[in-house]
DNA sequence: CTTGAATGTTATGAATCATAGCAATATTGA
DNA sequence: TCAATATTGCTATGATTCATAACATTCAAG
């Protein structure tokens, strides 16, 4: 499975000897680091059925009981008609609570069951998050960039799958 | 329009004296990042009509003549079948061409007016970084952190529409 | 030559996300 | 007070993004 011993050769090893003129741009960078703490993370939470959002919104509920739907999505940018089946979800499977404190607004908080999960949740990010921060150990300033690209490789890909992280077509850049 | 004058005071700014749990999450900030650079990436590529994984293909195959789709999807992480629709859609607007160099390979190369929207691309990307390298003027190490909840503030939201960027549902983190 | 891999392609379904509209309620201000 | 407006949760719906599976053709290797 390894395509330097494939071919025999160590000179076209990261694709077809590509030139890269677009690594050198700072959101093409960003976003492929992103993508890849985010595959990351996705990997982490799957070990309790849980996506990344779901995770997200599990700690802002904890940390906001009483907070309502609305602020929640506008908070991660996430539109009200799609906050309603994320709640929903979280709240079918015993993690949110729901109690009316308007009448028209509906005040969010975790059973005890959701607190566990929460729990879980930071559990698995701490350990998710010090993956990558070990990567970043004495960086200064215009390292940034080299962070990012580092970040962008990853601690956890190698070369089992395709590339070294998820990236999307819509928003490439 | 603006928030702080709607409400009089300057308390509640950011969305409703909300905890904020998850801006600690190098994670979060990247995703937050990131899409604020591509919020403004694609703002400005808009105005040539292009979208940014185009744009991004055009850089890439104006650096590479010759290559082939497999090794452009591969470098940016997209799948062989979605590469397809977008390298047609450029051939079609006459920004491509494929040329067979192998039977089942088609090489890539830019036609004269490619090159043109290249160009464009390189040129509305140059000021869109600008904009945000601004906001990195001399930045240090662990202010990797604070220099991506910067960006992730953007140079260019204000707040006519919701938050400071658009957020994904499926990938928050 | 035969097997296996790669490339482009199609078709298809799942997931994500935005838009529009609605009913109920709350808020504002004349 | 009360009418206009805004807010909240929600539904429905379509568009876009993305992954999977399959296929025909062609190349590569044994």
């Amino acid at each position: 499975m390894n395509n330097s011993v494939m071919m025999m050769a160590m000179d076209q090893d990261p694709i077809k000897m590509l030139q890269d003129p677009i690594s050198s741009r700072l959101g093409y960078l960003l976003r492929r680091a992103s993508a890849a703490m985010m595959a990351d993370l996705g990997a982490a939470l799957a070990e309790i059925d849980l996506r990344p959002v779901e995770g997200t919104i599990l700690i802002l509920v904890g940390a906001n009981p009483g907070c309502i739907q609305s602020d929640l999505g506008r908070m991660l940018g996430i539109k009200r008609a799609n906050m309603v089946p994320l709640v929903s979800a979280l709240a079918t499977r015993g993690y949110i609570e729901k109690s009316p404190v308007d009448g028209r607004s509906l005040a969010l908080s975790l059973t005890a069951q959701g607190e566990q999960a929460r729990l879980a949740v930071e559990t698995l990010m701490d350990v998710h998050e010090s993956r990558f921060e070990r990567l970043l150990a004495g960086r200064d300033e215009s390292a940034l960039r080299r962070a990012l690209a580092l970040i962008a490789e990853g601690p956890c890909f190698d070369d089992t799958e395709g590339g070294p992280a998820p990236m999307s077509v819509g928003d490439l850049g």
